[in-house]
RNA sequence: GCCCAGAUGGCGGAAUUGGUAGACGCGCUAGACUCAAAAUCUGGUUUUCGCAAGGGAGUGCAGGUUCGAUUCCUGUUCUGGGCACCA
């Protein structure tokens, strides 16, 4: 009997469904544990091979779990809201809804085809009404909350009014607005609107502006990604900044907890210190510069380098700044103008990562020096930004590389406060030494005048101490179509909840979800918003119009973690009970292109729901394991510039070539298929191939991404078809870390693919059929058995799992050549293959005797006795240098092994009769003597 | 530009805590079985000098620490991910 992996594959993958093996309740004796992949977006191009990586090695522990006895919570869905569907629509006129369906199904074709235990009755998709609803029922609750600072945490808007109508915002500093100052009786005098235009600057779900790209030509507004060279992807119209109304999340105010909360998590060290740096807490100060001319207004700074002040010789505002426009004098105004329309074509990358190209405009007006009374230069400049910090600086270029370019560059003449220690030609950087040329700071140590600078600043009553965070609030309008409608209707301009109005007066839609409408046609309104504005009959309700925008793709994908706990609940968007007993995320497998997004917005919206009392736990995902990526292998013909003529690999330099993507199953590793590559397209159908001198066409090669265009797609259903699912699970893993990117090589599957008939064959033979026997095992065969059992469970805890794979790969080797077929032996091999090669290990399960599946057994435990060597092969060096491997007891006392080592001839020889200076013992590892 | 990773044979990779560099697999190669092929099995395979025995070099590059460095430190090059509206 051969090892007929389609018949067996099917049969178990049947088996499963049938028996529901790997639904789970949220009810069950055993401990839970919560295993998660990063959901995939539904795609066109389907799944190709990369994609499952991290799924297959979640299934591999999912499976190990539930082996070790636990209840776990494996679950799969889709977050189906996004551009790549929108923009189909255009292109096609096709309902997103539509195409969205059509690739859900074909992933989850793809993915069961590869035998993971997902229980799929739990599946999500982020854009079904019975998703979003509570996607909007949770925008509404930050919508309703505030985050109050004295107690660190969000509480209901609700509670804040009780507090403004006693004290007002004594004790409430505003976060949109420090300015804002109001008592008890001077909230209750202001009009509605006055009231809710303040609440809204404390709303954790606010509505403030935002620079997006606009262009004009398209009529709408695009994405980055759809901003490529400064123009339009699609086009290549110009495009520019403009400012809407946008709606927000105040993450702002979680900075702290965010950062602090990393502390508790089991991530890696990488990925905690990527979220550090996006959240960029820096500690400085804030310091009021009086504008000369206008002693009325005041320029606030924030600096980081309060110490630095004597050395401040000019200010730079971000060309955005509210201030520019009051304090550019007449004479300096068109060139205002015309620097701040050149900035609204850049990005915000390329001004900050503009290094050659200085820029910028003076706009005629002097600031005053708080500390020095020196009236300095104020400048506008795209390398300032207007989101971060005060959206102005002080700029010492004695101190800081980016200003002492931009005083260079405009002859802005350089206060020198570091002395010799300045050249002159580089700004000092470094926090090292004393400060010179500074007034009462001259002669201190920078480290301490840090703190004087504070202190004078606040005694001059010109600012104080700040703590700053590079994190914005996170922009939460899209104007797009594909995505989640906002509960929100503006009631003569004000923004209302639909639960703060009264269902009749809303009309139809006016509990959650509100759903979302068909339209015509997928282009964006004329205004710039998005294809729901064109509803003039969504839009308008008796009390006033719907917002039009839609919610990001983060919205649905911040929390459905949750929805998998409780996915059919129709009123709450998790049961407590069901959240109480899954808890956290244990293990949460995904890419590291989710560092700060994702990872940053799930984190802040588990926190906010836990404020607000609806969960029990602060962090949504308690351990977190990279993967990388796998690359396309592209294969490369060399076409004769200008003819049909293809040139093999090694003599296309013989000629002028054009390297021409290859389709990479046209290729057998690097041998074109000349016959299939002619019919590939009609264009090759004459073409004349100068070969190698065996005849043969040989491809070059290159590892890039994989895509279509590149040809280098591999599709796991053909591999699968080919090979098994079993053998590409294994195949996948066997590849190298998981954290790695590393491309693939469809040729080498089949050494894996060898390794299971191997294996196979301990348990079946060819001719005999079944052979596993009930002999007791040696003492070999218990050692190979129980070293396989610890490897493979310790390498499944640290998910090394390409070690696993070589592991049994010798396991099968040394029980092949020991040819034992034995039950005690092969069984506990069976389980420990089940996370891996699940249909097979089911197979050879059954056969083995059992009668429910091996997902219901237990993973064997290993004992130390059987593994332990009692003696050690050590490597002895001379010089560090090996020179013979000698063997010796484990107990055998150093001084004996020493001797031994001096006695040995080779030994010898290399010491040439000197004594050793110093013999360097290492019980169990090595032996190394120093001459 | 900034932040975070990574770099080891022809290829994917192993070396878990500073202790035999190259496990396991692919590829290549020699052989067994076969009329032949497939499948399977056995041996070899970092490189260099050498008939061999044996020696030299070697983990991107340049230094350093150490009896000993793929592993730790400093600098540097290249590649990948992210940089706030791709998901």
């Amino acid at each position: 009997m051969e090892y007929t992996f389609r018949t067996i594959e099917k049969k178990w993958k049947e088996y499963w469904k049938e028996h529901r093996t790997f639904s789970v309740s949220n009810h069950s004796p055993k401990p839970k544990y919560y295993v998660l992949d990063m959901f995939p977006y539904p795609s066109g191009a389907g799944l190709h091979v990369g994609h499952p990586l991290g799924y297959i090695a979640s299934d591999i522990f999912a499976r190990y779990k539930r082996l070790k006895g636990f209840n776990v919570l494996h679950p799969m869905g889709f977050d189906a809201f996004g551009l790549p569907a929108e923009q189909y629509a255009i292109e096609t006129g096709q309902h997103p809804i539509k195409t969205t369906e059509q690739n859900i199904n074909r992933y989850r074709e793809q993915l069961d085809n590869i035998g993971f235990c997902y229980d799929w009755e739990r599946a999500v998709r982020t854009s079904d009404p019975s998703y979003y609803k509570w996607t909007q029922w949770i925008f509404l609750k930050l919508f309703h909350s505030w985050y109050d600072r004295n107690t660190q945490k969000a509480r209901p808007i609700a509670e804040l009014i009780s507090i403004f109508e006693i004290d007002g915002n004594a004790n409430i500093p505003c976060p949109a607005d420090e300015q804002i100052c109001l008592d008890g009786n001077c909230w209750k005098g202001l009009s509605v609107e006055e009231q809710r235009d303040i609440l809204m600057k404390y709303r954790l779900a606010y509505l403030g502006f935002a620079d997006v790209w606009w262009c004009e030509a398209l009529g709408t507004v695009l994405a980055n990604d759809e901003v490529v060279n400064g123009v339009s992807e699609r086009g290549g119209f110009p495009v520019e900044k403009r400012r809407m109304r946008q709606w927000f999340l105040r993450i702002t105010e979680y900075a702290e907890r965010l950062l602090d909360g990393l502390e508790t998590l089991d991530w890696t060290e990488a990925m905690k210190e990527m979220q550090r740096n996006w959240i960029g807490k820096s500690i400085g100060a804030e310091i009021k510069f009086v504008v000369e001319q206008a002693s009325d207004k005041a320029i606030t700074v924030f600096t980081t380098r309060p110490d630095t002040i004597f050395g401040a010789d000019f200010l730079v505002l971000a060309p955005e700044h509210s201030l520019v426009d009051d304090i550019t004098t007449p004479a300096q105004q068109s060139e205002v103008n015309a620097y701040r329309e050149y900035v609204r074509t850049r990005s915000e990358r390329e001004r900050i990562s503009e290094v050659k190209l200085v820029s910028g405009c003076f706009t005629g007006s002097f600031a005053i020096n708080p500390i020095t009374q020196r009236p300095i230069p104020i400048w506008i400049a795209e390398y300032v930004l207007a989101g971060y910090g005060t959206g102005a600086i002080m700029a010492v270029p004695s101190g800081d590389q980016r200003d002492h370019l931009f005083a260079k560059h405009f002859n802005i003449p350089i206060t020198n406060i570091f002395g010799a220690r300045y050249s002159g030609e580089e700004a000092y950087m470094a926090k090292e030494g004393t400060l010179e040329n500074s007034g009462f700071l001259s002669g201190i140590e920078i480290s301490k005048a840090v703190k004087m600078a504070v202190d004078a600043i606040v005694e001059a009553g010109v600012g104080q101490g700040k703590v700053n965070y590079r994190l914005r609030d996170a922009g939460f309008s899209r104007q797009r179509y594909w995505g989640e409608p906002f509960p929100i209707v503006y009631k003569e301009g004000i923004a209302f909840a639909i639960d703060e109005l009264s269902n009749h007066s809303i009309g139809e839609q006016s509990t959650l979800p509100i759903l979302l409408p068909e339209v015509e046609s997928y282009q964006p309104a004329s205004s710039g918003e998005g294809p729901l504005a064109n509803i003039s009959d969504w839009v308008n309700t008796p009390v006033g119009q719907r917002e039009t925008s839609t919610m990001p793709g983060y919205a649905g994908s911040s929390w459905y973690f949750l929805r998998y706990m409780d996915p059919q609940n129709d009123h709450e968007f998790a049961g407590r009970k069901a959240t109480d007993y899954w808890r956290e995320v244990d293990v949460y497998v995904g890419g590291t292109e989710h560092a700060v997004g994702h990872l940053l917005y799930s984190r802040m919206w588990t926190k906010a729901l836990y404020d607000l009392g609806f969960i029990s736990f602060q962090e949504p995902f308690k351990k977190l394991i990279n993967q990388g990526m796998i690359q396309g292998s592209s294969r490369f013909v060399y076409r004769v510039h200008g003819t049909n003529q293809f040139v093999t690999y090694s003599r296309r330099n013989e000629m002028q070539v054009d390297e021409i993507h290859v389709d990479v199953s046209l290729v057998d590793g690097l041998l074109l298929d000349q016959k299939r590559f002619k019919a590939w397209r009609p264009e090759f159908a004459n073409a004349e191939f100068l070969l190698e001198d065996d005849g043969s066409y040989i491809c070059g090669v290159a590892v890039e991404k994989m895509s279509k265009s590149k040809y280098n797609v591999v599709n796991p259903d053909d591999i699968v078809a080919q090979y098994g699912a079993d053998t590409f699970r294994m195949y996948e893993m066997f590849l190298g870390p998981i954290d790695v990117s590393k491309p693939w090589d469809t040729k080498g599957i089949e050494g894996v693919h060898r390794f299971l008939k191997k294996l196979w064959r301990l348990y079946v033979d060819e001719q005999k059929g079944w052979i596993v026997n009930q002999e007791l095992p040696n003492a070999q065969e218990l050692q190979v058995i129980h070293r396989t059992i610890k490897k493979i469970g310790e390498d499944i805890e640290r998910f090394t799992l390409n070690t696993s794979v070589s592991q049994f790969m010798i396991c099968v080797n040394e029980l092949a050549s020991l040819t034992c077929h034995k039950q005690r032996v092969l069984e506990p091999l069976a389980i420990l293959l089940a996370p891996f090669a699940p249909h097979l290990a089911e197979e050879l399960w059954q056969q083995l005797g059992h009668s429910t599946s091996i997902m219901d057994a237990s993973f064997p435990d290993y004992e130390e006795k059987y593994i332990t060597e009692n003696s050690k092969k050590y490597p002895v060096a001379v010089n560090g240098k090996t020179r013979v491997e000698l063997e010796f007891p484990l107990d055998m006392p150093e001084e004996m092994v020493k001797q031994a080592v001096l006695s040995h001839p080779i030994i010898m020889k290399w010491l040439e009769g000197k004594a050793p200076k110093k013999i360097i013992f290492v019980k169990g590892k090595m032996i190394n003597l120093v001459v």
